[in-house]
DNA sequence: CGGTTATTGATACTGAGTATCACTGGATTG
DNA sequence: CAATCCAGTGATACTCAGTATCAATAACCG
């Protein structure tokens, strides 16, 4: 896949309304409220937040621009077990998610050992791995700092 | 496929009327129609699932059993990305899944290798670990023969 | 500029899950 | 074996997340 090339690693290199654009939708005023929204906030976020940071753009209309993002790429949909998804900028292709528990705080880290593993787990399981997710839920070094009561559970 | 990594679904040492029971809830018959229907059950469920199977049940006793026996341990709660998160029998200590993004089967394993990158990780990353979860997407076995449409999202 | 046509957003809807609360039935005690 | 008490139940109504609808609007293209 010559996707590698323009894998963007830099924050200033990602560009959500591009994303939207190379998928053929048009360039509009609220579709730009929403990426504009995104980049500007540094942490993952959910679609009921954007919604109230936005009152000018309509609920419908974020969650469409959510989806086609999350269709085209360029962001991930992080499984919250309990309440609503969370969102965060895709800024490498394959990648896995630390959550605070605390915070909320998301950060990506890849690890050439976890793909390891899946090539030695696909040997061991009846059937052909399409994907795989993985979350690690941490408290942050910030939290640790201030005692807080966990916001998101945690999948033991 | 090592048998000895996938682990048995043997229902005989599992009884979660016991493990209520455990936690000093009364033996109902409400309870005992919906730990005896997931017992029969050889598959992961929704709630939703289990409401229909068991109409003389109400839906909030359905989901308070459910509820109890998650956090008795006795039953996993699985992020399904789009949709109702799935439950399955926890039949061992700490585990993960696999599901079959075809039929939805859900099946158990452990893996000493990703205990290991967890403690690897662990230097890698600014805070303290808590938990983590994973989720290996598969086509089973038994769907690889018939061609049919992934019900389940795939988080790549 | 003007005409398509995608997009928007108010509204109403679905579906998952929970709070409430009068009633029921398990356990316990005498 | 009652009597009693209180955990448990379930009908109802609610919240919350997300989606379908559809008339009005605004991008894009010639």
């Amino acid at each position: 896949m010559a996707a590698s090339m323009l894998l963007e690693t830099e924050s200033s290199g990602v560009n959500l309304s591009n994303a939207l654009e190379d998928r053929g939708l048009r360039r509009t005023g609220a579709r730009a409220a929403v990426t504009g929204r995104i980049e500007q906030l540094n942490a993952a976020f959910t679609a009921e937040q954007l919604c109230r940071d936005l009152p000018g753009v309509g609920r419908a209309t974020v969650y469409r621009t959510i989806r086609h993002l999350v269709d085209a790429g360029a962001l991930c949909k992080l499984p919250i077990l309990d309440g609503a998804p969370m969102y965060s900028i895709a800024r490498v292709e394959h990648h896995h998610h630390t959550i605070c528990s605390s915070c909320g705080a998301v950060g990506e880290f890849r690890h050439s050992t976890v793909e390891r593993v899946m090539r030695s787990l696909s040997k061991e399981i009846d059937g052909d791995i399409i994907g795989h997710s993985m979350e690690i839920f941490i408290t942050c070094s910030s939290c640790l700092n201030e005692s807080s009561t966990g916001k998101f559970s945690v999948h033991i």
